[in-house]
RNA sequence: GGGGAUAUGGCGGAAUUGGUAGACGCGCUAGCUUCAGAAGCUAGUAAACUUAUGUUUGUGGAGGUUCAAGUCCUCUUAUCCCCACCA
């Protein structure tokens, strides 16, 4: 499909047209040209000490990978790259920031099978993403470049580690941890997907299973409420702060302590719902916990004991797929402290060890998954709540507070609301409820038990137990080895290195060693966006001055990773407020959650599917970056997933031809003015772009924001037929064109920009002034209606009031006949809109 | 099961927030140009009817509010996304 086009498009012949003698648009020239000079001249260095109004703009860096740029980082970095020129042009010291997530699973695994380390294959990587990148046009400062995985980064990524620490945030605990037996690590929950490890979620890859694993973890339900809480004030696409809310999913309730009969155990649940406390009829346990060995008697013993072994070898998947309920009768009761009565303990799938507390206090008459429990093993069921007579539905669905308790003692009659107080202020007395706030967001699991990722600063010393690494230690430098497969016994690879791995304690001198498991690469990237605000200081993280000016990100966007990175980016950036290095609690001002590019049939591109677009074939074909980039702006609104269209950048190849040719002619053009007729057309054309372009490259509707330079590229192409020549109009109309479309379209931008005549480039302060006094026009359209039909449409001049109006109405001959002998009932008038009549 | 979003020509999508539905682009048609093809330029392109000025219908479906509804309200259908035995 290109190559037809395009074969003929390089042999051109150069006879059509008057265009013969000018220069043609030849983005294969220009492009490298213009990046030439770029780099030469720096021009996209940010000066981070300028007295300019800052403004930086970014996309999720990018996992460095041998398949190198693929279509959808086209998308990403286009979509920051259009923002970061927009406001440079406009004068701000606009910084788009360019880095690499080079740690990581991938790069390992490629080391495993090939023997190449992952260092190696960065140093071989990364460079050549540094072309690709350039070949794309984006505005990247270079000079500010950082890598994850180097030990300048990593220092600091240790570092925070060692702060969270001496702040309480960091503790070690042994967990029962979803395991990967093919990455053999532990996964994160949210690196579970449908029971599979999220890297190998294939139909023959094997289901996760749980192990018990000795781990770090980050306290970031500290942090749960004002993480929620300020969700609210930020500027962020709607569907990923709903996504945030969830996943820290907060819920209010109580936890109440349920004596066991006959022992000095007690249970502890988490309910939402205490006011239905007097129709428990059963307890749950989760399987997993210990407290089931304790309370199974010993003729249970055996059937407890089944039952567990059998919960442990389900998949999440499996018992979250079966609505059947199953569960064992442990054989003790547990006293209900609000009113004695005996009730049995049971354990059940159904409930969850990883959240509440893993027990429930279960009331069939109220719940539905535990009515379909009691149903099925015989168990009581009380109904605790009645209802008021209704005299509607609507009523039932709005007022809660019309439901009474009943079969509840002395809170019978009680609205739910009362019941609720009441019962649990009965129970406080008792000392044996608190009020408790519940997270479905869990700490931070933070160990990986890998190579490739910046090793846990942390020493193991017999005596003294894990001890910090002291700071002036820092980096633990990741050491070279060979072998990158893991040792087996669920330690990381370097288990191995044994040279790294002996160390003294740093407290009592004796002999330790190194942890060797290794920080979840989510931390890497969850703080690199200060980073970038100074990326090569030795001496501290980053000058905490330099970031208190540059902070907030003003933009950020990305396709994936809307919960998991956006919620601890926001942990780490508060836990940087509360120890002074930044001001701002909140790193992303303005977060875009971009759609992403399928092939024509809707699928995912892929490799093995065959189906890819590759960037740098149709940039080398002849279209140019800039044609690309155009295309994938315009397409669709920057939120909506976009199917890739083989017609879709040479289309936007022919636009920004139009604009190339038509300067050109202008430059051929010869000496002339024009009349003041043509002068308003020309300006209301440009004006009212510059307008809309401002308007909506500042609101990220990028694909209007092309339109409306598509449109005017249209209106000066009708008005050059006949009125083309060297009047300065024609050259302001221009250098406007051209600047707006200098965001999509930078390397022609620059080149049409200096055929205009400037000799500094049109990427910096360039961006145009649009005067509302061009927009005005002296006549406006009245469209007239007659009972809610577009009956004619009449043009006046502006200053006519509303009596002249109706007057010209009623005087045009089409409304007058289709007045005559009716009646007019009403009119109506929207001042320089419409005239709506209505007749009978 | 819960929550959210979307639905407009042959296609991607516009629509100043209740005021001329279909901007802009793709595709298609015709004309110019060309040996020819491609590119370029000009014009047309929601549907049906009509010689024509025009008329009627039309934003997933059914109702409603209004002088006026793609936009607001009620119900409904389909598709997609997120969460999911969350106590």
């Amino acid at each position: 499909m290109f190559s037809t086009f395009l074969s003929n498009l390089a042999d051109i012949k150069l006879i059509t047209y008057n265009i013969s003698i000018m220069k043609r648009y030849n983005p294969k020239e220009i492009e490298p040209k213009w990046q030439a000079i770029w780099d030469e001249t720096n021009i996209y260095s940010a000066d981070l000490n300028s007295n300019k109004p800052k403004y930086i703009a970014m996309s999720m860096f990018n996992y460095p990978s041998g398949a190198g740029l693929h279509i959808g980082h086209a998308m990403n970095y286009t979509i920051s790259d259009v923002k970061a020129r927009f406001k440079r042009q406009q004068g701000f010291e606009s910084y788009h920031p360019v880095g690499w997530d080079s740690f990581g699973l991938p790069a390992e695994n490629f080391a495993i099978k090939s023997g190449i380390s992952p260092q190696e294959s960065m140093a071989r990587v990364i460079p050549g993403y540094h072309k690709q990148y350039k070949a794309m046009g984006w505005s990247n400062d270079w000079e500010k470049e950082i890598a994850t995985h180097t030990p300048e980064y990593y220092k600091w990524t240790q570092w925070i580690f060692i702060e969270l620490f001496k702040n309480g945030l960091v503790y070690q605990d042994s967990r029962m941890q979803w395991w990967c037996e093919k990455d053999k690590t532990v996964l994160a929950n949210e690196q579970v997907i449908d029971g599979k490890c999220w890297r190998h979620d294939s139909a023959e890859d094997p289901l996760v299973e749980k192990k018990e694993v000795k781990q770090w973890f980050f306290k970031i339900t500290d942090y749960a409420d004002e993480l929620l809480e300020s969700i609210d004030d930020l500027d962020w696409s709607e569907s990923v702060k709903l996504a945030q809310r969830n996943w820290i999913g907060k819920s209010v309730g109580a936890e109440i302590d349920f004596k066991v009969k006959d022992s000095n155990e007690s249970i502890k649940v988490f309910t939402t719902a205490h006011d239905t406390i007097y129709g428990v009829t059963f307890m749950v346990l989760a399987p997993e916990l210990e407290l089931v060995t304790k309370l199974t008697t010993k003729e249970n013993e055996q059937m407890v004991q089944d039952y567990v072994r059998a919960t442990e070898r389900k998949t999440e998947v499996e018992r979250q797929s079966s609505k059947e309920k199953t569960g064992v009768f442990t054989g003790s009761y547990a006293i209900n402290p609000i009113n004695g009565k005996e009730i049995p303990i049971w354990i059940a799938d159904y409930v969850l060890e990883g959240y509440g507390t893993g027990a429930i206090m279960a009331v069939p008459g109220a719940d539905e998954r535990d009515y379909h429990f009691a149903k099925k093993f015989g168990i009581d069921i009380i109904k605790v709540t009645g209802e008021e007579e209704f005299t509607n539905y609507a009523d039932i669905k709005t007022s809660l507070s019309k439901f009474k308790l009943i079969n509840s003692d002395e809170f019978n009659g009680l609205s739910f609301k009362e019941g609720r107080l009441k019962i649990l202020d009965k129970l406080k007395e008792q000392k044996v409820a608190k009020e408790k706030v519940n997270y479905r967001m869990l700490d931070w699991s933070v160990s990986r038990q890998r190579y490739w990722g910046a090793p846990i600063p942390i020493i193991n010393c017999p005596k003294c137990g894990p001890v910090l690494v002291p700071e002036a230690d820092l980096p633990v430098v990741l050491p070279e080895i060979s072998d990158f497969q893991s040792s087996g016994d669920g330690r990381s690879a370097l288990a191995r290195a044994t040279d790294w791995l002996s160390v003294k304690c740093p407290n009592c001198h004796g002999d330790a060693e190194r942890e060797t498991d290794t920080l979840d690469t989510y931390i890497d990237s969850s703080w690199y966006m200060y980073r970038y605000f100074d990326p090569r200081n030795q001496q501290v993280i980053f000058d905490s001055n330099l970031a208190k000016k540059w902070e907030p990100i003003d933009f950020y966007n990305g396709a994936d990773h809307a919960t998991a990175h956006l919620l601890y980016a926001r942990f780490i950036a508060r836990f940087f407020t509360k120890i002074g290095l930044i001001n701002d609690p909140e790193p992303f001002k303005q977060f875009l959650f971009n759609g992403k590019i399928t092939a024509s049939d809707g699928k995912m591109f892929s490799k093995s599917k065959g189906n890819g677009v590759d960037p740098l074939e149709i940039i080398n074909e002849g279209y140019g970056a800039d044609a690309l980039r155009t295309y994938l702006m315009f397409a669709a609104p920057l939120d909506l997933w976009v199917k890739w269209d083989p017609q879709g950048v040479p289309g936007a190849y022919r636009f920004l031809n139009r604009v190339w040719n038509l300067t050109q002619e202008y430059l051929e053009s010869g000496e002339g003015s024009l009349s003041d007729d043509v002068k308003i057309q020309i300006n209301k054309s440009i004006h009212s772009m510059i307008k809309k372009v401002t308007e909506d490259i500042e609101a990220n509707r990028y694909n209007t924001a092309i339109s409306a330079a598509m449109t005017a590229t249209n209106d000066l192409y009708k008005i050059k037929i006949k009125h083309l020549n060297k009047d300065p109009l024609w050259q302001e109309a221009l250098e406007s064109l051209v600047a707006c479309i200098a965001p999509f379209a930078p390397h022609m931008s620059d080149e049409l920009w200096q055929h205009l005549g400037h000799s500094s480039t049109v990427n910096k302060d360039s961006w145009p002034k649009y005067d509302e006094k061009y927009l005005v026009s002296d006549s406006m359209e009245i469209v007239v209606q007659v009972n809610g039909k577009v009956r004619a449409k009449l043009e006046l001049s502006t200053g006519i009031n509303e009596d002249k109006i109706f007057e010209a109405v009623m005087q045009n001959p089409r409304i007058n006949e289709l007045l005559a002998s009716k009646e007019l009932i009403k009119k109506i008038y929207i001042p320089g809109k419409l005239v709506s009549l209505v007749v009978k």
